[in-house]
DNA sequence: GGTGCAACCGGCATATTGCCGGATGCATCA
DNA sequence: TGATGCATCCGGCAATATGCCGGTTGCACC
């Protein structure tokens, strides 16, 4: 029970896609009773892989400011503030980085009111040490 | 009904943090009836501005290597750096910032070599004065 | 062969959803 | 002013999904 297997992957990839499908279409889907799906999905939330389940949100108007925060954090991991993170539909990315660095943040918002708004709740975070900001002069290379 | 309001903001900012939430106690929590709540959703999912539900995983596939280049450069714009940039294929995205950083640098590599030596040559460019690598060990968010 | 255990299944009471008709507020316009 | 259209809201009912339970199966370990 402590190994991800095949199902839990398929399960997985459902779920990323498709979060608020029911369990009996989920369990339909994998091959399964309604009951096991429902106790493996909860296997995965409860061990932590799972850990949460989001909207995901398209701008709200012309997002059309793009930054990167990036963030030093007191002490690792720090699940309060992804949480809190994942709470702004401005932010579209989040990744957990390696080196000096905690996190890089990337965020889309409609106007520097907004970027600056942002910043100030992100830097006021309990366990936020350091965040630098910087705004999205140009897009020079992005491929697929 | 264009207008995004109050609620709906109020909607988005829930269904961020707890995608699988009944209609029902979503109408409990902003005061609305579950059919009305389950308009505003639906109207919200078509406009786009719900993109869908997603699962947050909290681990990551094996296979490739994400990081972070957090270029500073000696003067801007810097042509010539972001042409070499462009001829490596593992590089996916650069974004000219301002602030103290130049450029963001989004790469996918095979191998933890393979990212050294694509270190090793962004850094020693000419035109490029400090490098900070930061390697991606989880996504913690992601919206399309 | 007995015990413990993880994973599975189906069933029943309860909760949620999909879908409907109908009320209300509001702008438009003859 | 009163008729019309429309967006938004509400509650109710049948269909569906969920939470929770007991029971079965396969397997490892004495």
């Amino acid at each position: 029970m402590q190994d991800i297997d095949a199902i839990d992957r398929t399960i997985l990839s459902i779920l990323s896609q498709e979060a608020r499908i029911p369990m009996k279409s989920l369990a339909g889907r994998i091959g399964l009773s309604r009951s096991a799906t429902t106790e493996r999905v909860t296997r995965l939330e409860k061990a932590g892989v799972i850990r949460g389940y989001r909207a995901d949100i398209g701008q709200l108007e012309e997002g059309t400011i793009q930054a990167f925060l990036l963030v030093t954090l007191k002490r690792t991991p720090s699940i309060g503030v992804l949480d809190r993170l994942a709470g702004f539909s401005s932010v579209r990315k989040v990744s957990s980085v390696s080196g000096q660095l905690d996190l890089v943040v990337e965020v889309e918002v409609g106007s520097i009111n907004a970027l600056n708004e942002l910043r100030n709740e992100v830097a006021t975070m309990d366990n936020v040490e350091d965040l630098t900001t910087s705004i999205v002069l140009r897009r020079d290379i992005e491929r697929s």
